[in-house]
DNA sequence: GTGAAAGCGCTAACAA
DNA sequence: TTGTTAGCGCTTTCAC
């Protein structure tokens, strides 16, 4: 099967290349009778046009990209579907992106784009990410740029971003409430300001409490789930009196379960717990798990919103139209029900 | 800031723009002085590629795609990746496209494809697709196609799949030695291969063992929670006799063990369950899920690897190349532990 | 080892 | 309403 080209739809039907090229474009300036004989004959030799030329030709590729540390996060996956569904509206494609929390990988990705593959991104900066350098060359080549749920202070971009603090200090409280004095804070990757934002929230709630803040209790933990199982053991072991812990990562969970069940802590009579977690088996763990659950499929389209209103038009848009959507407590058994 | 084109660094070094080219390709046909001079300047003004322009000139672009059902479902968020790690090696870009189970969306991209965005496909087919005659097209164009987990029969392409008969049948064959003799059937989107190997491989389980086989133990599960766990509520409460469920996707989990927590059905005591499950949270669900998992990551990796060399040698590989990797019953607590 | 030149397939002024 | 004509930025023969 020989690939069909515009010129040969052109040559076919006695038309120049542009009266075609405009004609599939459903310009108002070809006339109805021209259309319908194009758009026949592009179905009838099912003509496909080929993305990297019209993207050459129009300086647009239609096509947006979404960077993000992971996949196997039940946040991120749902923030793609949320993505995904104002772009498909626009008949714009998705390309995504993984850094697996690193840097390099995303200076990379983002070196990349500056080359004009996509017209725009939506990102959430991997952990490892602490300057905002690498996203200047392409916000310098005027490719919008939306953050989402991890940010970075210094760029002047949009974000849409969850109430971090109040959530954490929220679920401190909720652990207050149910008689836990000494709550371990479980940070995943300390330096990102979200988990910072998390941690203030916890300060804040423990100030109000009239608790004290002890800095032992805060335990920074990364990817590798054994060397997160380790540490919260040896924390646990060493902080006898722990009686809450906060997750700050869907990927802790399993981490602190098996923990407690190894030094049979019993959830929630010896100890509470919440998690950060978007996760649906939340309900059926043992025991079912409180989760602070983030609006991840809202927080997509929220950025993806704001990323086609400035390819739109690039003034359009600014960092003062940066959104915070509101994540929710859902009390399970873990904290007594 | 300007952005930098290759003619650009062609003028400013006196040499011709093929010359360059072939310098930033690393040719063999180029000096290696000239070579460093081109780098040195490339990396001076930051040049990028326009990668569009590149893909039109090379008729290649440097890009593979994967197409899958969704990605909030552990399965398919480690094959990519397992594709992804092979497809850096090897300096390629990957796509990601979602049809969320509905052929129109997989029938729409694979046609995109034909335009030539993507140099090859790694696909694993939606709920709804039964027939092949959209891949023709792109075989056609010569794309290479390689399909994993869930495949079609009649189409002529390498497939990366698990023993999904054999691994049923031991799920089977497991919770009949557990005691079991009424053993309900989740099926997943009847109409998928994997779905019927899975179900033929319950049955030559049942039938090994001298039990009968009951249709109306098989359930047709789809997308919607909700009506999952309707259909499960009824069924268990007309057969009421059951003691054993085969749910054969991760994201039934949850209705299942809703199902039964409704019904007030002790698992493993008055049920025993087992699900086809890659999600890490099975350990710590309540009771712990004895699972079926299947090498997801290997399996994304092995499809990426026929794919690269087909890529390199159209007709190095072909549906004879197919492979079969094997899941693994994880047995826990929810048959018994 | 390097350059000239002809595209790749499409878009978009500018004309007509 | 349609056609002409340059490109878009890079690759790749074919010469030298």
């Amino acid at each position: 099967m020989e690939k069909v080209t515009l010129k040969q739809l052109a040559a076919e039907l006695n038309l120049s290349t542009s009266t075609v090229s405009r004609a599939l474009q459903d310009s108002y300036q070809i006339g109805a009778e021209t259309k319908s004989r194009v758009l026949q004959l592009a179905r009838r030799l099912s003509y496909v046009p080929n993305p990297h030329a019209s993207s050459l030709g129009s300086r647009r590729s239609k096509t947006i990209s979404v960077v993000i540390p992971e996949v196997t996060d039940s946040y991120f996956a749902q923030a793609i579907n949320g993505i995904e569904a104002v772009a498909q509206e626009r008949g714009y494609h998705v390309l995504i992106y993984l850094t697996h929390e690193r840097l390099q990988q995303e200076q990379e990705i983002l070196k990349e784009f500056q080359g004009g593959r996509v017209d725009g991104v939506i990102m959430s900066i991997s952990a490892e990410t602490t300057s905002s350098v690498h996203m200047r060359g392409l916000l310098a080549q005027q490719v919008p740029l939306i953050l989402f749920d991890r940010a970075i202070e210094q760029v002047q971009t949009p974000t849409v971003l969850t109430n971090d603090l109040e959530s954490s200090a929220q679920a401190t409280w909720h652990l207050i409430e149910r008689g836990c004095t000494t709550i371990l804070f479980l940070s995943y990757f300390r330096n990102l300001s979200i988990g910072q934002a998390r941690l203030a929230g916890y300060r804040q709630a423990l100030q109000e409490a009239g608790l004290p803040f002890q800095p032992e209790l805060v335990v920074d933990c990364g990817l590798d789930d054994e060397s997160n199982l380790q540490l919260i053991r040896e924390v646990l072991q060493k902080q006898a009196h722990t009686n809450g812990i906060i997750a700050t990562a869907e990927g802790l969970t399993l981490s602190v379960y098996q923990a407690c069940s190894e030094l049979h802590l019993g959830i929630p009579a010896d100890i509470k717990v919440v998690c950060f977690s978007n996760s649906r088996s939340a309900a059926i763990l043992n025991p079912p798990l409180t989760t602070v659950v983030q609006p991840a499929f809202e927080t997509g389209q929220a950025a993806a919103r704001l990323l086609f209103k400035s390819l739109k038009n690039k003034n359009a848009v600014s960092a003062s139209d940066s959104q915070v959507l509101p994540s929710k407590l859902v009390v399970r058994q873990s904290t007594g029900g």
